[in-house]
Order: C-alpha cells, then sequence, then structure tokens
DNA sequence: GGATATACATACAATACTGAATGTATATGG
DNA sequence: CCATATACATTCAGTATTGTATGTATATCC
C-alpha cells in the first residue's frame, strides 16, 4: 500500500472513527482491541497508529467528533437570549433529546460514553471532563432558571443552584433510563419534555401559562 | 498451605470479595486482571477459581453481596404499607440516599457497577439486571403514586407509568450525578430529597400538606 | 524530475492474562 | 485412624495485545 492524498488520508481517519464507534459500541472500550477496529476499517493497525497515539486518543477523538459541534450547538442556542427565557431553556433540551434519537451516531457515542467505557484508570481523565461538563450545563440552567423566576415574577423556594442541579438530575436521569432500555420503552422527547416540565411546575412556575 | 476449616475458606471469599471491590474500583472492572484481586487478597489465583469460576462470577457475587439485602430491605419498606402512601414512598428513597452516603461498601459497588463496568459483550447480561431491577422499582413506585393520588383525592395531569419513571428518573439522576462528583460537591440526602419533593410538587401534590 | 515526507502495511519482540493441570497439606467423615 | 474431599498454591502452555521498528509506494514540493 502507497501514500494516498489528504483527502484518502482523511477519509480513512473517518472510517477508523466510524469502525471504533461499532466496535467500542459492541465490545466496550477496554474489551475492543485495536485490531478490532482496524480489522472493521478494513485496515491495519499501522493506521490507526499513524492517526492516533493509542487506543484512549482513539476514544477521544471519537467523543470530541460528536460532541464539539454538538456543544457548540448547544452553546449558541443557550447564548442567543432572544425570548422567554424558560422557552429557551426548554427548547434546548428538547433539542438535545431530539438529537439523541434522531440522529443514530450521537446516540451511540452517547451510548458508548455512558455504559461501554470504565472511569478507572487512564479514562479518570475522561470522568473529570464529563464532571466538568455537566458543571458548565447546570451553571446555565441555573442562569436561565433566575432570568424566568424574574419574569415571572417568582422567588424560587430553593437555591438556584439546588435548583438547576435538581433540573439537570432530570434531564440527565430520563435521558440515562432511555438509553438503558435499547428498545423504545418510551418515547423521549415526549415524556422526557413532560418530566422536566413536571419539575419545573415543582418550582413553582406556571407551566400552563409559560407554554401557551 | 493446606487445607482450612470452612469458616476460614468462608473468610477468604469474603477477602477475595473486599478485595475485588478495591481493584474493580480502582482499575475497572476489565482493566483488573484476576492476578491483582489475588495479590490484593493476599492469596493467588487458585483461590479464586476455587471460589468462583472466573471475572464475571466475581462480580456477579460482589454486586449480589451488596444488591441482596439491600434489595431485601427496599421490598419490606415496600411491602409494609403502613402509613401514607407519598411518606412512604419518601421514606424508602431516603433510604437509599442515606445508605449511599453513610455505607462505604455500597458507595463503592454503586460506583463500580455505574461507572466502572463496561455493559458490552458479557456484561450484557448485568445490564439486562440492571434494567429488570429499573423496571422493578419504577412499578413499585407508580403503585404508591396512585395510592397515593387517591389518597390526596387528586387526579394525575399524566399516566401512571410516565409520573413513575420521572420520579426513578429523578431519583437516578441525582444518585447518579453524586457518584460522578467524588468529592461532595452537594449534599445527597438533603438535595436529593429537595430533587424528588420538587417533583412531586410538580405532579400536583400539595408537598407543604403532605409532609407536615 | 529527483528528493523527501507521507500514509500506511508488515514484521517483531515483549508482556500479560487466562484456564487448566497438577501438587499438597489438612479437615472431616466413616 | 484411614481414605477422601477440600481449600487452596504452583506450574504450564497457549493466546492475545501492545508498541515499535522497519518496509514501501506514492504524493508533493522544489
Amino acid at each position: 500500500m502507497a501514500r494516498r492524498t489528504k483527502e484518502d488520508a482523511e477519509a480513512t481517519r473517518n472510517k477508523l472513527l466510524d469502525a471504533a464507534l461499532e466496535v467500542f459500541y459492541a465490545k466496550g472500550v477496554a474489551g475492543a482491541s485495536l485490531t478490532d477496529v482496524a480489522v472493521a476499517a478494513s485496515v491495519t493497525r499501522g493506521a490507526i497508529y499513524w492517526h492516533f497515539k493509542d487506543k484512549m486518543d482513539l476514544f477521544g477523538a471519537l467523543i470530541s467528533r460528536s460532541a464539539l459541534p454538538f456543544e457548540a450547538a448547544l452553546d449558541s442556542a443557550l447564548g442567543e437570549q432572544k425570548g422567554r427565557a424558560l422557552r429557551q431553556l426548554t427548547a434546548v433540551l428538547e433539542m438535545v433529546f431530539r438529537q439523541v434519537v434522531r440522529d443514530p451516531v450521537t446516540r451511540r457515542v452517547f451510548d458508548i460514553a455512558l455504559y461501554k467505557v470504565e472511569y478507572a484508570g487512564e479514562m479518570q481523565a475522561v470522568r473529570a471532563w464529563r464532571i466538568e461538563n455537566m458543571e458548565r450545563f447546570a451553571l446555565r440552567i441555573q442562569v436561565f432558571l433566575e432570568l424566568a423566576a424574574k419574569d415571572a415574577g417568582i422567588v424560587l423556594q430553593q437555591s438556584p443552584s439546588s435548583a438547576a442541579r435538581g433540573l439537570r438530575a432530570v434531564f440527565d436521569g430520563v435521558l440515562l433510563s432511555w438509553l438503558l432500555h435499547e428498545q423504545q420503552l418510551f418515547d423521549l422527547e415526549k415524556e422526557g419534555m413532560l418530566a422536566v416540565q413536571t419539575y419545573i411546575k415543582g418550582l413553582g412556575f406556571d407551566v400552563e401559562k409559560e407554554f401557551s
């Protein structure tokens, strides 16, 4: 085999990421060997070691490929601030649900990150990254909740940070639960938003009025 | 080394489980070798293969040792039906929170089952087991919610199964989040129950009156 | 158009882990 | 008290995986 053009190389890299997605999903990250990935991508381990330092680097690249544009979209959506805060917030959450349900790649990446990886040893770094992300997410939610409370003229009965963490817990809990049951036990987009709205109502917001 | 008494053997078995707890926690289940476990328990792999079929069998035993009495306590608590349904339900959830916070073994087992295992390949069976458990849990919650709604004379604005899955999602979400941040970012017993009560309030229950 | 860096494939050595086989000392039952 | 099952320890062969080293054909640059 010989040197390919730059586009070919990029295509090989993507083939490797696609293959890693399937192999990691099927065997777990620790359970998958680089040979497995190479075979699935119809190349040899040489190609992997050319594009990536080792398995963890490959894993990081796989996560990034899905997470980065995802986070960007989420950030920009949260940054707009054009409509009412509560609508903005729920719209973002709904977008995430929709993305997970509709896009199989995103769904598999989530599944891998949640259920097909051991957060131990080398992977502790990934756990730290995940913690950081969740913190940022919760902070975003907190800002929106505070704005929404001011808009609606209500006083939260608990600290904004608690309320935000609680809402994030609802969101995560529904998402994880839905992913755990591979078969579609319930409609994530509908029931997820229902759970979110139920919690928001519990915070004191008039959901019926807010979403009229 | 020679044959020990039956009590010695049982002690060895428990030492192995304790060692597995630490090693799995530190290295992940797939990342840990049976040699690691044997060394941590100050025995050889021979002892492991005597007491357990293989690593997965050891893992199952480890989970069972903590989960079985746990589930039993939970079942009996949910089975009593003596007080008001809502109080009963929240009392059980609170007990789980308390147990996880207070008992380090339980906490580590949860952590392992959630973050230190890959639900792929052989371990798919564990995933199925976990799904089954969550279903049972949700069903229990559903029964209690229906009873509670009748008690309080309110009509749920959503299907009981949806409401129950939502409550379970809140519960799981808070628990997972708390476990993810190893350092105690927040008080699980307090904030967990706060999130649960917020959701219950969102379902239409008068939380202040119910928990007076 | 020749030199060189690129994009892999191939080969190799070293390690690590597993399961089974075997050894063995001692409780324990008869 | 003797035979045997028990509770491990030790040894061994086999396989799988990793990182690296090397080979190589061809884009690409000058």
